[in-house]
DNA sequence: CTGAAAGCGCTAACAA
DNA sequence: TTGTTAGCGCTTTCAG
């Protein structure tokens, strides 16, 4: 590897300052026309570049905001990342990305690294690992170290900084009402483990659904799958346990799955075992994706929006970022949206 | 904002020197088992956490490596991405990723930002907006800067780096001629405009598949997508155009489509005109992705191994970034593999 | 065992 | 118009 060009090499070179060619770098009028000319056509040739590190190390601000989502695969997150990165650019931040991939460990391996000193500010959302170990340690240090930090979609109790999550809770709630009020007496419900809080409160909207309708709602009927979905044969025993419940009430005329996976995991899984849809099962999923736009029959599904929830995010960190003084903690709630498509015939 | 934490406010508080204080935080032997306590212990009081950021300057090396992709909704840049994080951590390098949004303006930006300090060096897959103004002058300052970059997937000539790419060519010979074999007659192919080297490629593909088997190829059955297929309505006016051009030639029994959207839309107008898959029409896509495991029928596809991509990115950039001698630069080709699933019957 | 000083690349106040 | 200098946070000789 050759090594960088630095502006006190193009100064000796030139016999030049540093200042000097500092200056003339940056087109100061305080440096004459031929210097200037000079020190920029030997920078060119040098392949000069100038290192922004150095320069946040004087700034004490970088511009530039880190991300740390759990899994890249998700096109929620995606969305939410496009809305940060039109919002922050927009305002002269640049978007860096790590992954946790779930995990607890990484998570707090790339907070550490990014905290310290390539960022002014987090966007995050935090891993299964962290809430399942319930460890905060290195959130909290972060914010004491002085550096804010903006939550978003999943939730963890007493952390003191800005949040931005969508109402799970009514979203669901909405969803179930609206396959109870197109005809469905018997709605399976397949969500994740309590200690997900999205999968909890979705949960819940089902439960609240229910009741608020007038209808029993049958636990019998509540699938709740064990994580990561997506690694290989998990889906399998993700389809195995779907046709378990299917075989086990014939009756079900209704699916609510609490992310896209599980919806279409389900609907592939009815289908395959010989019932149209929408006509014999209606199905809706949560967390609206590609995946869900691309099925066959396409997927009824609520929408997160997250786009809008990125780009919430991103003005909360860049407000705090950029005034002194230390304004309350917010947590922002963003509405869904039941985008209705081939799986279900709400109107019918 | 509260400000961060210093060595120096630490050895003032503390009235010792700063060279003590850094010593002692590292556990240096030199320092006494007192004083390093009593530095450690006010360090922790005042959330102190080092700034990597001068060290870097010091090093002249950040031990992170920097991944720029067109796009992060792409499963298959998703994997890569694995790939690389897995790799790279293991040899004890971060991964920091922007995103170009397919835009050249965005991708000389973050290569810009990052290539000033952040990082040791790039892994990146350029974006289509540079692959049409076919302007590479960022890529070059940056590898004659002394910056080595590692291009994966889509491919530029005539730049001095390493890359790694997939066999595009043999992969959709591949899938085209599976369909041949297996008895289709007319075979759709639904690509992307030629710049897009893949796309290209693997239309040759197509071509010569037929070519080998001795078989005439209509151009009229090869349609050419232009872009952002995900951009909104463009889904909508690519079923149209697949619409089109079934009712144009009824005879088509096979449809190769060069990535999991276009194949997965044309099975799901296909199943929405009456044809049943795979018994009328057969389908093929090309990047195995979530889409193709979720649909339904799930969808027979060319697995491109993103995770081998990463890895083997990662492994040429790293092995680049730790040797000094300048050794030619490489091209890594990946083999495909056929992934046969429900939307085929290729021994039938 | 502890400290002073130099230096990483850069900027900016000040001097010449 | 140009140069000098100090300093951003840190490590690392080299002295004390």
């Amino acid at each position: 590897m050759k090594k960088k060009a630095t502006l006190k090499e193009i100064a000796n070179e030139l016999g030049v300052s540093i200042s000097t060619v500092s200056k003339a770098l940056k087109g100061s009028p305080e440096i004459s026309f031929e210097t200037t000319e000079k020190i920029k056509a030997f920078a060119k040739l040098l392949h000069y570049r100038p290192n922004n590190i150095a320069l946040s190390l004087k700034n004490r601000q970088t511009k530039t905001i880190g991300v740390i989502i759990p899994e890249i695969v998700h096109h929620f997150f995606a969305e939410v990342i496009q809305g940060i990165e039109t919002y922050a650019n927009e305002h002269g931040y640049n978007v860096l990305i790590a992954l946790s991939n779930e995990s607890f460990d990484k998570e707090v391996f790339n907070i550490d690294t990014l905290a310290s000193g390539s960022i002014d500010g987090f966007i995050l959302s935090v891993s299964k690992g962290t809430l399942q170990c319930q460890d905060f340690h290195h959130l909290h240090e972060t914010i004491n170290q002085g550096m804010p930090i903006v939550l978003f979609d999943r939730q963890i109790p007493d952390i003191s900084c800005d949040k931005v999550i969508v109402d799970d809770y009514q979203g669901s709630r909405r969803a179930v009402e609206a396959l109870l009020e197109s005809g469905c007496k018997e709605i399976a419900l397949i969500t994740t483990e309590d200690y997900v809080d999205v999968g909890f409160k979705r949960t819940q909207g089902y439960i609240e659904a229910h009741i608020k309708k007038g209808m029993p709602h049958k636990p019998s009927m509540v699938l709740k799958v064990d994580d990561q979905f997506f690694w290989e044969d998990a889906l399998e025993s993700l389809e195995r346990r779907i046709e378990a419940l299917l075989r086990l009430h014939p009756c079900i005329d209704g699916i609510f799955g609490v992310n896209e996976v599980y919806a279409l995991t389900a609907m592939k899984v009815a289908q395959k075992m010989g019932y149209i849809i929408p006509k014999d099962i209606q199905v809706i999923g949560f967390t609206d994706g590609v995946l869900s736009k691309h099925a066959y029959p396409s997927l009824t599904s609520i929408k997160q929006h997250g786009k809008n929830m990125g780009r919430e995010a991103a003005q909360m960190l860049i407000q705090r970022l950029e005034s002194d003084d230390e304004r309350p903690f917010e947590t922002k709630v963003l509405q869904t949206e039941l985008v209705e498509r081939e799986s279900t015939q709400l109107l019918g």
